[in-house]
DNA sequence: GGGACAGCATC
DNA sequence: GTCGGAA
DNA sequence: TTCCGACGATGCTGTCCC
């Protein structure tokens, strides 16, 4: 298949705002593809590369050769040349990527090249990804959607799962199980303002709900084969070599192969949980893990079990999935965990793990099946919501859907002393189109100067953040910045000298 | 040897 | 990660 | 309900470059 075939579909699929039509469009160009190259037009329909990462991206694309007239590279030779690039490593690696990268996309016209730096850099909007490639897959092979979704979570990818379904319809599908070495998509959940929102989206009359600590680590899922531990976390990313203690964890268990899923958090000395930004140091560097092991050890904390000993339990009921769980996993490296029979037994519990620490609940269905790859009411996850009144400091001008709209803020703390304003990050979060619209015309008002895609403004307006955390900053003055911060409303009965102080931020860090 | 930068990952 | 819009 | 696309802060690695 011509890239130019994938370029048309992308085309297409963006042309409708009809989900069915996407679908459709996308359907099509899978059929035409063929076995073998299904797998990757799959990915690349999903905006996805099936490298993952090819070592390019925006500045290594940001000027391309001159195109060709007439579209002659396949599919199959432009993810070649992909491979290629991402496997170059080394001194003189990165002209040698860049020379790779004009040899391909000369041979490209230029709606080809627009489309693969597109994909290249994670920036397709076709308003079609993997949710529309699952139903696709369904339509171009004329088999179940919920058996290619389940084939997908066992699978963790789409490309492949799009190949076996279109060469050998249901059967080689059902072929597609969980197997123990190879990560699933994890399970996600949905979340909820506060305990009783959750209570209601999950709870079973009669059994009432599960609730889990949410720990403020990385998602862990383990496999054990025999001596062979894998670890992977959310994205399916093997970090086994980064987390020796948890991989000699997992070999003291009780059972010879088995997958649990679970958290993976560094502790203080006390037992109490570290600031994220320690854990994600310590999992994410693959240097000196020795020493780093010694330092900030890192503690698994399992809450499912998905296998054991050639028994997939997926389909169970939480509950039963839970207490197999517990039979396995010796309680220190357990979640925290309670069943409550009513709202207000969950929000006791939820407050007395935000007291010891944590991030928040879990709030589970005792009867939900580990379904992986959608957010639904089997999980509720539930955090404590901070607010503060800042000032707007600067707005950038929006792009996409946002093109024409002044959308990301920049946010200021007061500082008593000098009167100035502290920046603690920026945010997009939570603006309505109507919201987007007024903001737009209130900041041209108070525009004193533009830099770039920045308009700087009078620091005059106040606005109400809402905010999971502070976290230690090297980018900005105060060295803090918010977490997940979004808008909340603006406000216009206080004044900027009313707005909140750095030194209650800082008051917040605790 | 060490800082700057790009890319990619976590949340 | 959160959030709003749209199917 | 579900999916998509607006974009957030931070830390590590590999490479470049002085």
């Amino acid at each position: 298949m011509l890239l130019a075939d994938v370029v048309a579909a992308s085309r297409a699929a963006s042309a409708t705002r009809s989900r069915l039509a996407k679908t459709a469009a996308v359907a099509e160009a899978l059929r035409a593809a063929g076995p073998d190259d299904a797998a990757t037009v799959a990915a690349y329909l999903s905006g996805v590369l099936p490298q993952r990462r090819i070592g390019v991206s925006w500045r290594g694309l940001a000027t391309l050769p001159d195109a060709a007239a007439e579209p002659t590279a396949t599919v199959a030779e432009v993810d070649r040349a992909l491979t290629t690039i991402g496997a170059v490593s080394g001194s003189g690696s990165a002209a040698a990527r860049a020379t790779a990268v004009t040899e391909l996309f000369s041979r490209l016209t230029s709606d080809e090249q627009d489309y693969l730096r597109a994909l290249v850099t994670g920036q397709v909007r076709q308003g079609a990804l993997d949710g529309v490639m699952l139903a696709a897959v369904a339509a171009a092979a004329d088999v179940p959607e919920a058996e290619v979704r389940r084939a997908v979570m066992l699978a963790g990818h789409t490309g492949p799962v799009a190949a076996a379904a279109l060469a050998g319809g249901r059967e080689a599908l059902a072929q597609i199980g969980l197997e123990v070495g190879r990560p699933l998509r994890p399970m996600l959940a949905a979340s909820a303002p506060d305990v009783d929102a959750a209570w209601e989206q999950a709870a079973v009359e009669g059994q009432g709900v599960v609730v889990d600590g949410k720990l403020d680590g990385i998602r862990l899922q383990a496999h054990r084969d025999g001596d062979d531990v894998r670890l992977f976390t959310r994205s399916l990313d093997d970090i086994t070599d980064r987390l020796p203690e948890v991989v000699e964890a997992v070999l003291t268990l009780p059972a010879q192969r088995l997958v649990v899923d679970g958290e993976a958090i560094a502790l203080d000395g006390a037992g109490r949980p570290r600031p994220f930004q320690e854990t994600a140091s310590r999992t994410m560097s693959s240097t000196g893990v020795d020493e780093l092991r010694a330092t900030v050890p890192v503690t698994p904390y399992f809450f499912d079990l998905l296998h054991v000993d050639g028994e997939d339990l997926l389909d169970l009921p939480a509950t039963e999935r839970f207490a197999r769980l517990a039979d396995l996993v010796p309680e220190p490296w357990l979640v925290p965990r309670t069943t409550a029979s009513s709202a207000t037994q969950a929000a006791e519990f939820f407050h007395q793990l935000v007291a010891d620490g944590h991030e928040g609940v879990v709030v589970k269905s005792p009867t939900a099946p580990y379904a992986a790859g959608r957010r639904g009411a089997g999980w509720v996850k539930v955090k404590p919501r901070h607010t503060l009144d800042l000032v707007v400091l600067a707005v950038e001008w929006g792009s996409g859907r946002r093109e024409g709209w002044l959308s990301n803020i920049h946010l200021g703390a007061r500082d008593p002393g000098t009167g100035d304003f502290v920046m603690l990050g920026k945010t997009f979060k939570g603006m309505t189109d109507e919201v987007l619209a007024w903001q737009t015309a209130r900041f041209l008002e108070l525009e004193t100067s533009r830099k770039g895609h920045v308009v700087h403004v009078r620091p005059e307006q106040v606005v109400e953040i809402a905010f999971d955390g502070i976290q230690t900053s090297s980018r900005y003055p105060g060295g803090m910045a918010l977490r997940f911060a979004r808008v909340i409303r603006y406000r216009d009965d206080k004044t900027a000298a009313e707005a909140d102080t750095v030194d209650t931020v800082r008051s917040l860090r605790g």
